[in-house]
DNA sequence: AAAATGACGGTGT
DNA sequence: TACACCGCCATTT
């Protein structure tokens, strides 16, 4: 298993309600400091608009970034949705950052 | 094989 | 606080 396929699978562990840095899953694969990585695979991913029905997709939008700071996310209306599905999810927000103390994956 | 790429993370100004 | 720049690294071209 490749880098790659680990970041994916680590991606799909995140459970509902608590997200992760692209540092702590590139730690989580092995790779302390490929946190570029993670997030070029987050990219090019089977499904940037997330779980959609039977595919093979990440719920890409629970993985954010070093501060809990929303970044990236091509899909739907960028951050802003990924925020309004993060919230749906029961993550905790701070303004439009994700409050790491309490939704963080540890 | 070499250069380019990127949804980061950190430091500097 | 905001913007710019550098280093990191697996994958892709």
């Amino acid at each position: 298993m490749i880098f790659k396929d680990k970041v994916y699978a680590i991606t799909k562990k995140i459970p509902p309600g608590k997200v992760a840095t692209y540092g702590q899953i590139a730690k989580l694969a092995g790779k302390p400091e490929a946190a570029r990585v993670v997030g070029k695979y987050m990219k090019i991913n089977p499904n940037p608009a997330c779980r959609q029905a039977g595919a093979p997709i990440v719920p890409c939008h629970r993985v954010v970034g070093f501060d809990g700071e929303l970044v990236g996310y091509s899909g739907q209306g960028g951050v802003k949705m990924k925020k309004k599905m993060l919230i749906q999810e029961g993550v905790f927000f701070i303004n439009d950052k994700v409050d790491l103390k309490k939704s963080q994956l540890k």
